[in-house]
DNA sequence: AAACTAATTAAACGTTTGTTTAATTTTAAA
DNA sequence: TTTAAAATTAAACAAACGTTTAATTAGTTT
């Protein structure tokens, strides 16, 4: 029983990998539970089959994403060896790590919070990966301003400022490349100057942002 | 002829901003034609009849709307009057008024950007909307920068924390609120209180990334 | 008032959708 | 090797989809 079951958690993997790009790429309802299975070489009944159903799948891909994606910040924050900006730094590298890594995944997550639809799953987004996240954030910044090493900034609109930054380059190959001015064919998100040009950006902008000069 | 010319006229705009809703809140392919005729209160027909397809009114809605967000910003940079960062400051003004009003139709056009679909619309898109506007930005920062008042800083990632900003923040009312620590049932983008506050954090954060002190 | 065009309708078109069924094959345990 | 469960399949399901048709109503022009 047990190489079996390894075989179907594999064919399920396979699944969710192959139905996360379709869903980003198309969208949730532009995407065909046939077009899953033709893609991913398996029976159109096997997604039902192992999932349930169509929406089903769709959040058993939130939830198995959505775990490999967490508890980085929390160490950061605990770092006794860093200060209030070094932190931010760390938080900085870290978001553009995670998300250029796992864009596609965030294309999906962001699909899903601008549709005011399944709401139960937009809920599950928000409590679970967004809020946590931004709490660390927030909790780094507000002790920075307590102990007078950063202005008496907005905490949760920096935080915006922060992770809107890098979803403003992230949300299209065709918008990011215009605005930079590179080729139509040019991928900006394999690029690790580009990577290292966004993130060394951000870090200029909340020096001057934070630090008390 | 005259009136009842003016009259189908009033029909296909009625057309427009029933769909344009509807587009925004549940996406293209997850909104039927028969949907947006009972909203909008006509036959299934007319749709095709005035529009051709789904496909070609969606694209009538996005030419539509972005005629009426256009040429804002092109007296904001010839403006001989202000100075650089009063000039990004009317820019954060703008790009705040404008993209909290119209952000139904922004979070449209978000969607349209993030799915690789409609080639042809997206493109559409980025050279007629977002690229025309971040030239401009662009130019300001790029004067500014070159007359010594501000500092050199990265010109098209400034432009993408301007935007991206505000675009974190319309993305949706359930992450925004959380973030805010509002209720859920708050609508932050008709209180003009959170719109200020968004424009003067920008303000803020401008101020300290491009000013030389 | 007649003639013509545009607007509107209900009904039907052929596809495609997500899902289910029932039969078959594969797999692991007895 | 038999037996029972799990995996896989092709086929079928009703419902919903975008679109078209053909008939009717409304409006304008002559």
């Amino acid at each position: 029983m047990r190489p079996e079951l390894q075989k179907m958690k594999d064919k399920k993997q396979h699944i969710i990998e192959t139905t996360l790009h379709l869903f980003a790429e198309k969208g949730f309802e532009g995407t065909s539970i046939r077009e899953i299975a033709e893609k991913a070489c398996v029976n159109v009944a096997m997604v039902n089959y192992y999932f349930g159903s169509k929406e089903k799948l769709f959040e058993k891909i939130i939830e198995y994403k959505s775990f490999t994606t967490r508890g980085i910040l929390d160490e950061i924050l605990n770092n006794q060896s860093l200060n209030a900006i070094q932190k931010i730094e760390e938080i900085i590298d870290t978001y553009v790590q995670k998300l250029f890594t796992h864009r596609t995944f965030h294309r999906l997550v962001h699909q899903e919070l601008i549709l005011n639809q399944r709401e139960a799953l937009q809920d599950s987004i928000v409590n679970n990966m967004i809020y946590p996240n931004s709490l660390i954030v927030k909790t780094v910044i507000e002790r920075g301003i307590k102990s007078g090493e950063f202005k008496k900034v907005d905490p949760e609109l920096t935080i915006a400022s922060i992770v809107g930054t890098i979803n403003q380059v992230l949300l299209s190959k065709k918008s990011c490349n215009k605005l930079m001015n590179k080729a139509d064919d040019y991928i900006p998100y394999d690029d690790n100057k580009f990577k290292k040009r966004v993130s060394t950006h951000l870090k200029n902008l909340m020096h001057d942002h934070l630090l008390n000069k």
